[in-house]
DNA sequence: GTGGTCACG
DNA sequence: ACGTACGTGACCACT
């Protein structure tokens, strides 16, 4: 039989420091614990103990080393957002019946000490789980310890053996104790023999095995003689400090392993996850509420109102009406269309659901879409630029739409993740909803039983309708409701129209393109074969590091999870080491562009030969765009042979491409947002921005900026939107880090207002707990206040790069909403058709092109006003490249 | 499903 | 002592 003792407070506290923060909906840390409970499950799997218990610390006025005064002084205070989390695990593992041991006066370990001795003797194996280096000294032939760190939220484990812990020390485990006890441990407090090291140390107890034997042969022992001096004057301190060092056998702890079997969670599991908002755990442990879910096919309490069955035309106008009057309806429509759920709700406080079915509607289902889509029916519904584009695809109207839950839940919480209706009903009221099985129409054939899919879909419409109510006041509250009404909303429409039209790809070019780059690949790999000489899979950086490093010796850069680097980063340096090199960067050329680009494309072309996008709007962080299946924001444009690619998007017979992009826009909303005066001025002359920099960096007139100066300057400027550190930017431009640092001196010396703003808006977001655009679209940022140094520079980099970012991304919004108003009055066969964040594209008819350059260029310099000038440039062409100028 | 790599702004 | 710019998505290898 085999048990596992974990050590409670060594796990939840790497878990803490491993995961980045996360809270539930009212503020509660969960981060320890979630990350504790996906170590124990992962750790149950791969050891499949008979039994599991707990440990937990319990530090008391009798605690043995409270004789050393310095003990508490020493050891860092719990922070809060971990010490809260303390009582949740444990409440946790009460739920699902995981016993826990406390002892006043005693630590975690030396509860595992006497839980793993009292294991042997009923002839149990035992594993101890920890992440604490001292627990070493507890492994026998039936003990092992199985050590744990958490590095980057991945948590890895070793497991240690006698044999394990022997090859790896040279010693017996329980000489750990030893080794300690000379070499002492600063953060247990345990003073050790002064001036002998982790090498001395190490060195003696592998020689002579414990501290009695090596004062029993002192002075003679093989070590330096001054080392034998520290030793012989620390004797007492090694006497104490092997004292100190023991992790006790012996606790009065009433236990027995047979006590600890591996149980079901208990009944208040599932409602104390859901409290945690730990939905993938529920699924996971398979939990289930305390009173019975709703059964299949039983409708859910919300789904009490009247259902009402629009079957007739005459119903159908009855009901028109009423929405008419009703202050909104929330709805939701099947993919196809074939079926609408409308939930509406009277000033008389009543309320009734209506069930529009294609198939049971004996009048014309056309036209009451069209009646129902019109704008003089208020529609709240979720994912409202989708149901748009499948009404526009049907030559339908999609006016009146007032609200859309998930592009509010968006706004809400940028950084959520997802956005579907269950996630967003669990969060918000910690219930769950029904699955949606109306996502499949087939679920609703007269042949399938129809019935649960019917309650689900109606489900997830009065879920619509209660979120609007929910979020709403939330949106005004935190200033958010002008961005949904007059920015995302209007842009559905937008979007939905670009997502339909899609672009026009030149198959054939695409092809023989294909085959060029595959007959070239394949000369490539050929000749890598040969250099390397053997043949592998290039495209395997397992592989490939190998024969590079391994095989050629070449030597390597930075390391990554699993082996060496082979980025392009470091191949580059390596260019003129060995032939293959070069090779190998070319060859990973033409293969992207082959299998992303050339076969990508021809995979998603539509039989009009024309590509189709899905324009996300609630994925990105800042408030960009996505673009997906395919993405055609990452269309090749660096490279020679990359821009190939942009010569194969055409426009239609008789019609032109015109593309215009902003000029700098993040960089001048720095200039703006700052406030520096320096810089705005740099705008402000009209010159070349990254040149007009580095003459005020380096103090020359603007004439005698030389390259590299330019070059270094345009570093910095990058640097700073990205929020910047020394070591990226030597890194970036190639420098030391001191020098880089003094790059960045000057640059703040030239520019105070920038250094103002990069202070003031990490103070600001470390109060605030977010950032926000000029247009109030935020970002939370819990990242602030972990205590994980990395996180908390990357939180500082982030509140640098989001009001930037996201206000530009803002601004273009506003820019595709005002150049498509215009187009749609002024030249109706013009159409937008794609949006790289900074960058418009629209198709048009040749003879209109120029007045859509100057629209384009127009509309989007005025639609805000800046301190300096915002530019766009317009030009137009035969294929997208052309169409770049 | 995750990690590495690389395409874009 | 430690790891390194911000924001994305697709493809491939590998578990």
């Amino acid at each position: 039989m085999k048990l596992m003792a974990i050590d409670g407070n060594s796990i939840l506290n790497r878990a803490y420091y491993g995961i980045r923060p996360l809270t539930t909906r009212d503020g509660l840390y969960t981060h320890a614990v979630f990350g504790f409970l996906t170590t124990l499950l992962r750790l149950k799997e791969e050891e499949a103990p008979d039994a599991v218990c707990v440990t937990f610390d319990v530090h008391a006025p009798t605690f043995r080393h409270t004789a050393d005064e310095t003990y508490k002084a020493t050891r860092k205070p719990m922070p809060e957002e971990l010490r809260m989390q303390m009582p949740v695990l444990k409440e946790v593992l009460d739920a699902l019946n995981i016993p826990r041991y406390e002892l006043e006066g005693w630590e975690a370990d030396d509860l595992l000490g006497t839980i793993s001795r009292k294991c042997e003797a009923a002839d149990w194996t035992c594993v101890v789980v920890t992440g604490d280096k001292d627990a070493l000294q507890l492994i026998t032939e039936k003990t092992k310890v199985k050590l744990v760190s958490t590095r980057m939220g991945q948590t890895t484990t070793k497991d240690m053996t006698p044999s394990a812990f022997r090859e790896q020390y040279g010693f017996d485990p329980i000489h750990m104790i030893d080794l300690k006890a000379l070499m002492g441990d600063a953060s247990d407090n345990i003073p050790g023999v002064p001036g002998v090291g982790e090498k001395t140390a190490m060195d003696l107890i592998q020689k002579y095995g414990s501290i009695d034997a090596i004062y029993e042969k002192l002075p003679d022992i093989e070590a330096k003689p001054a080392a034998v001096k520290k030793l012989q004057a620390g004797e007492e301190s090694a006497r104490h400090s092997y004292w100190l060092a023991t992790i006790a056998t012996d606790a009065p702890l009433e236990f027995r392993p047979e006590d600890n079997l591996v149980r079901d969670p208990g009944p208040q599991a599932y409602s104390l996850f859901m409290r945690l908002e730990f939905t993938k755990l529920i699924q996971r442990l398979g939990l289930a509420a305390e009173s019975a879910a709703p059964a299949a096919g039983e409708k859910a309490p919300d789904c009490t109102v009247t259902v009402e069955q629009v079957t007739r035309p005459e119903q159908a106008g009855k009901m028109l009406d009423l929405w008419r009057k009703a202050d909104h309806v929330a709805l939701l429509a099947l993919p196809d269309l074939t079926g609408v759920i409308v939930d509406w709700e009277t000033g008389a406080g009543t309320a009734g659901s209506a069930e529009l079915f294609f198939r049971k509607y004996q009048g014309d289902w056309n036209a009451l879409l069209r009646a129902l889509f019109s704008a003089d029916i208020k529609k709240v519904s979720h994912n409202v630029k989708d149901l748009m584009r499948g009404l526009l695809e049907n030559h339908l109207p999609a006016e009146g739409f007032i609200f859309d839950t998930a592009l509010a839940a968006y706004l809400l919480d940028a950084t959520a993740g997802s956005y579907d209706l269950q996630r967003l009903f669990v969060s918000y009221y910690n219930t769950e909803l029904m699955k949606p099985l109306h996502l499949e129409p087939e679920a609703f054939s007269p042949l399938s039983d129809s019935l649960q899919a019917e309650t689900a879909f109606h489900c997830h419409t009065s879920a619509v309708d209660a979120l609007y109510e929910t979020l709403a006041p939330k949106l005004r509250e935190k200033n958010l409701w002008d961005l949904l009404q007059t920015v995302e909303l209007p842009l559905c429409p937008v979007l939905a129209e670009m997502e339909m039209t899609g672009c026009r790809v030149d198959a054939r070019a695409l092809a023989s393109f294909g085959e060029m780059l595959s007959a070239r690949s394949g000369e490539i790999q050929q000749r890598i074969y040969d250099m390397a000489g053997e043949e592998f899979n290039i495209n395997s950086p397992k592989q490939l590091g190998e024969i590079l490093f391994g095989k050629l010796g070449l030597p390597h850069g930075k390391k990554t999870k699993t082996g060496w680097s082979t980025n392009a980063d470091v191949l580059e340096k390596l260019r003129y080491e060995a032939p293959v090199v070069g090779a190998v960067l070319e060859y990973r050329q033409l293969t992207k562009l082959k299998s992303t680009y050339a076969d990508g494309l021809l995979k998603a072309m539509d039989g009009d030969g024309r590509v189709r996008t899905s324009f996300q709007m609630t994925v990105t962080a800042t408030g960009r765009l996505s673009s997906t299946e395919p993405n055609l924001q990452n269309i090749p444009t660096r490279t020679d042979l990359g821009s190939e690619i942009r010569k194969m998007f055409i426009p239609a017979d008789g019609n032109v491409l015109v593309d215009a992009d902003y000029s700098q826009i993040e960089l001048r909303l720095l200039a703006h947002i700052s406030g520096d005066r320096g810089m705005q001025e740099a705008f402000l002359s009209g010159g070349d921005f990254h040149a007009e920099t580095a003459a005020k960096v380096f103090h020359v007139p603007p004439r005698e900026v030389t390259p590299e100066m330019r070059r270094r300057a345009k570093a910095v400027n990058f640097g700073i939107v990205y929020g910047i550190s020394a070591f990226s930017l030597s890194q970036d431009i190639g420098s030391t880090v001191a020098e880089a640092k003094d790059y960045m001196d000057a640059y703040f010396a030239t520019f105070p207002g920038v250094r103002k703003y990069m202070d003031a808006v990490v103070e600001g977001a470390r109060e605030k707990g977010f950032v926000e655009t000029l247009f109030h679209r935020r970002r939370d940022l819990p990242e602030l206040t972990s205590s994980n140094h990395n996180l908390r520079a990357f939180g500082e980099r982030v509140a640098l790069n989001m009001p930037i970012q996201g206000t530009a991304a803002d601004i273009m919004k506003m820019a595709m909403l005002a150049v498509w108003r215009r187009l749609k009055t002024d030249l109706p066969q013009a159409r937008l058709v794609l949006q790289v964040h900074d960058e418009l594209i629209v198709e048009c008819p040749e003879a209109d092109a120029p007045e859509v350059a100057r629209i384009l260029e127009g509309e989007m310099e005025r639609v805000v006003t800046l301190s300096v000038p915002l530019t766009a440039q317009a030009h137009w062409g035969k294929n997208w490249l052309e169409a770049k100028g």
